[in-house]
DNA sequence: ATTGTATATCGTAAATATACGATAATAGTT
DNA sequence: AACTATTATCGTATATTTACGATATACAAT
């Protein structure tokens, strides 16, 4: 046979779903792009662009939170969020590498 | 204020969500991956490989052919599943501009 | 201390995703 | 036609996600 079934999934592709995971919401999308193209924002300035109450825009922040895409700085009384570089590009050099589409040795 | 309230996400929004739908699930980077380093094989192929049932698999074949990822070919009796390179490759570039993870002038 | 502002969390309803046994559909074989 | 092999679909149970009102928490200002 061609395969040996395997029982789990790897570390691996678990870390890249639950990245991927982070990114299948257009909620999501749009706050990674607003916070890409209008630097750091608050919840609050958050809450104004996006047609989302504020509890769920804290709720999209903290699933880009702890899936490290953003960080989170506290500035007196608010909160202010920005993209957090250096894992965001860490994530996608994994994806490009699994969906074969940069050159890594292994081609496709 | 520094942003007008939207009432939609825009087209580009979900369709990049929707991609990221596609690879937010272990089973299907593993699926992904396996026709990558092994080139095109069969739904059954995949069942031995994985550590989930044929009609689950078959699931997820669906809905990475819908999302067009995939490329299916009716080989015989049985379909010969295969990666989407160009559409990959597409949706990889829209989602690096959106990460702001490859220089396209805006920059992050 | 009290008030106001900003954000997070709780509780929960509704929608969506996941998994798989049972079964249907399709195509090749005898 | 009957049988086999391969894949898809149905039905459904369970889990997860999403959204938001209500409420709690944290901090600043008065």
């Amino acid at each position: 046979m061609a395969f040996s079934k395997s029982n789990i999934f790897t570390r691996e592709q678990i870390a890249l779903a639950d990245f991927a995971k982070c990114l299948a919401h257009p909620a999501r999308i749009a706050i990674i792009t607003l916070l890409k193209e209008h630097g750091d924002r608050t919840c609050g300035e958050l809450v104004e662009a996006l047609p989302l109450a504020q509890p769920t825009v804290s709720q999209h922040l903290k699933a880009l939170r702890e899936g490290g895409l953003l960080l989170a700085e506290n500035h007196g009384n608010s909160i202010r969020y920005s993209i957090n570089c250096e894992n965001i590009k860490h994530f996608c050099h994994s994806f490009q590498c699994t969906l074969g589409t940069v050159a890594d040795g292994a081609g496709i």
